[in-house]
DNA sequence: ACTCCCTTCTAGCAGTGCTAGATAATAGAG
DNA sequence: CTCTATTATCTAGCACTGCTAGAAGGGAGT
């Protein structure tokens, strides 16, 4: 029977249609414009067809989330991998990760501010989360010494975090990233 | 007349109470549980006064932050006074920074993830923020080298900020959180 | 042709932040 | 003490939110 087939990839289909349709949305207008019923506008369907897809605005919000993990993570991989340097390539994965959050605020923010269940370092985190912190932690691990990578990569990635975060809410001044970038490599590489 | 003095002397200490209510609510049940309604009954008024008082909700969270930088600041500078180690100071005010954070989590909230209008490094930045921002300067300063100090604690706050932010969001795990606190402290004091 | 089932929709609930217009309380003038 | 002007406060409502129950639709299998 093709019929139940073709039914699954349509409803498959409107799924990533909902997904994207949030993500421009929210790229677009921020997240207080994504609202239920400007979604089912925009996938020209009504209201409750979005909560046959997902429980609820939040899993919308996860699944775009999750969606940016991959591509942080794509671009963290080929950030590091451009160059054999360690200090270049931890340079890079760091640059690739504070551009990929101030290019795309609104997903960052998907990703960390918003979407509580999306668990790290747990047996049940998504792969596209597993694979991130794994670039970051390839990355850093050249320079942790006798130290533990993974805290390592962590105190590493706290501090790409806060930065991107601090910037974003005006609690620090843009043009000095640069600067600040290069310091916290020094803190790390020396 | 004494009764205009009065008059404006109960308005202020209306105003206080709006505050502590929101406050006392935000940390018992959550900022969503914090609405304009549930406001105006704890304070016995309805609920238009809130707007005579502030411009809207977000308003109210600003000054519940605002509140909240006054505080830390206050710890931080205690942290830093009680040795004259520098090693030892920075330590204090790193463990008195995250420890404030994890016990006022929803405080913490309001002061960087929400109240947007609260910008940092400009003129017309608040006290509270200034305070607390030097006091992170002079913990640093000892450890700056050649470095630009205030830089430096630029850096060393957004690392601070990135542990306290993806802890709360169960990024990270909370029982390694002393270990990572005194690496990072190792990597700025080396 | 006739059920049956699954999909989709219309309509509505309880809640949100915020505000216009009515009302109550108070201050000052006669 | 009375009356008016002003201020403070409230009631009622708007437009919106996420979400859901029950009706209506349209193919599938007998």
């Amino acid at each position: 029977m093709p019929i139940r087939e073709r039914r699954e990839r349509e409803r498959t289909e409107r799924e990533r249609r909902i997904i994207t349709a949030a993500r421009e949305l929210a790229e677009a207008e921020g997240w207080d414009a994504v609202t239920t019923r400007r979604l089912a506008e925009r996938i020209e369907y009504s209201q409750p067809v979005l909560y046959s897809h997902f429980k609820g605005k939040d899993a919308i919000m996860a699944a775009v989330a999750l969606e940016g993990f991959a591509e942080l993570a794509a671009r963290m991989r080929a950030a590091r991998t451009v160059t054999p340097d360690p200090r270049a390539s931890l340079a890079a994965v760091a640059e690739a990760y504070t551009s990929f959050a101030a290019a795309r605020p609104m997903l960052y923010e998907a990703m960390f501010t918003n979407a509580v269940d999306l668990t790290f370092a747990s047996e049940d985190t998504p792969a596209p989360l597993q694979a991130g912190f794994a670039e970051l932690r390839e990355a850093v691990h050249p320079f942790a010494g006798t130290d533990d990578p993974a805290l390592t990569a962590e105190i590493f990635w706290a501090a790409l975090h806060g930065l991107v975060t601090l910037t974003r809410k005006h609690r620090l001044r843009p043009e000095s990233h640069p600067r600040r970038l290069a310091l916290l490599l020094h803190h790390f590489t020396a």
